[in-house]
DNA sequence: TGTATTAGAGTACAAATGTTTCTATGGTAA
DNA sequence: TTACCATAGAAACATTTGTACTCTAATACA
């Protein structure tokens, strides 16, 4: 029984239940046992059946008995993280409270024309978007919805695509960076092509 | 055939879709046609069949033909948000390229040991971390595995929550702002409490 | 009113699938 | 080695389930 992982399944039961949580993010559904017998090379139900017993014994998984394709991950209910308060950033507040609320990503997520975007370079740092941050950027139908101050992700046809700060006085459109060391780029608006708006900013360390 | 949604489904076909979409919502697989028969009062499984297949035809579900609760909402395809290539944020760089990869959230949120906190003040501005901002943070197992320079949450008892960076020097501990108007807060060792290490900031704008 | 269309009930059938049982194999500890 | 145990292969079985077909009732339309 020797166990690659930090948790307490063996290396076949690891790598069914990893198969199984692609699976079930890819397809919606539960895999059938079959399925799960090919995916493993196997030839027999047996054996996945007895993986599929350990992995509920040990509380990864929950089936309906008898039934197909019912499997559950029980460890994915976590459809929202607890907000346990706040802290201080400036001075010390608040200590721990009780969980208040839960951080809703998802209502971000399941929007249809969100699209993501790698940043580079430090433009931005000053509206604290740092390099390497991915910004979620909602797509834009109309241009004349933008507002000023608006933070955009703008295609300029021949030079790229940039994220910027969105102006529009006396019939220019002004792309400005959140970093004085960068001149603002003046514009005419139909030389730039608008992806999107700055909808939210992740950063993982 | 009065529909009292804005799309073009029957009323019978939004109340299957409706009830499909909370089952597999929360039981993470398909329902049944029987198990959709009986829900919606019906005797027979063919009414289901029918509504099933315009479902289908009208682009909001999908299944495997003949096997067994496969179905899909072809909607919720969203898990992740494509990445469609960088920005830049500073000087012009890339075009929109195709999409290379997906942006996975999940990973972060699927961990057990998550919380997330709202930051209050700017003391973490020069590490990008605003006011309003949500950091996710991961419980700390030992102590003795936090290196320098790790942005934590520590309660300070009788003070409160911070978020600081995290420093040892000679036996005692350091919490630093990214700050420069913030003095450090010197501790010593057992007088702090260490809620948890960052993960990643979120911002919704 | 009569006809066409649609939805629902009922039934039957074949395929998919979970489950059980038995046997063989390989490794491990006494 | 020998006994034991976990795992894999194999085959058979019962249930669940998708699908097809017919028939009836309701509804819309001319």
């Amino acid at each position: 029984m020797v166990t690659t992982e930090d948790n307490n399944l063996t290396d076949a039961q690891n790598e069914l239940y990893a198969w199984i949580k692609n699976y079930m993010r890819d397809f919606q559904h539960s895999p059938s046992i079959r399925q799960m017998m090919q995916a493993m090379g196997l030839k027999s139900p047996a054996p996945i059946q007895s993986r599929l017993k350990h992995l509920q014994e040990k509380g990864y998984i929950s089936w309906q008995e008898g039934k197909a394709r019912t499997l559950q991950l029980v460890d994915d209910l976590v459809e929202g993280i607890p907000i346990m308060g706040s802290v201080a950033a400036g001075g010390l507040v608040e200590t721990f409270s009780d969980v208040n609320d839960n951080l809703d990503i998802s209502d971000v997520l399941k929007k249809k024309n969100i699209f993501a975007l790698t940043v580079n370079g430090d433009s931005m740092i000053d509206a604290c978007i740092a390099d390497g941050d991915m910004v979620l950027m909602e797509s834009i139908n109309d241009v004349y919805s933008l507002r000023n101050g608006t933070i955009v992700s703008a295609l300029v046809p021949g030079l790229g695509t940039t994220l910027k700060y969105y102006f529009k006085r006396n019939g220019k459109i002004f792309l400005e960076a959140a970093n004085p060391a960068y001149q603002p780029i003046e514009l005419d608006p139909e030389l730039v092509i608008f992806q999107g708006k700055l909808v939210a900013v992740w950063r993982k360390v």
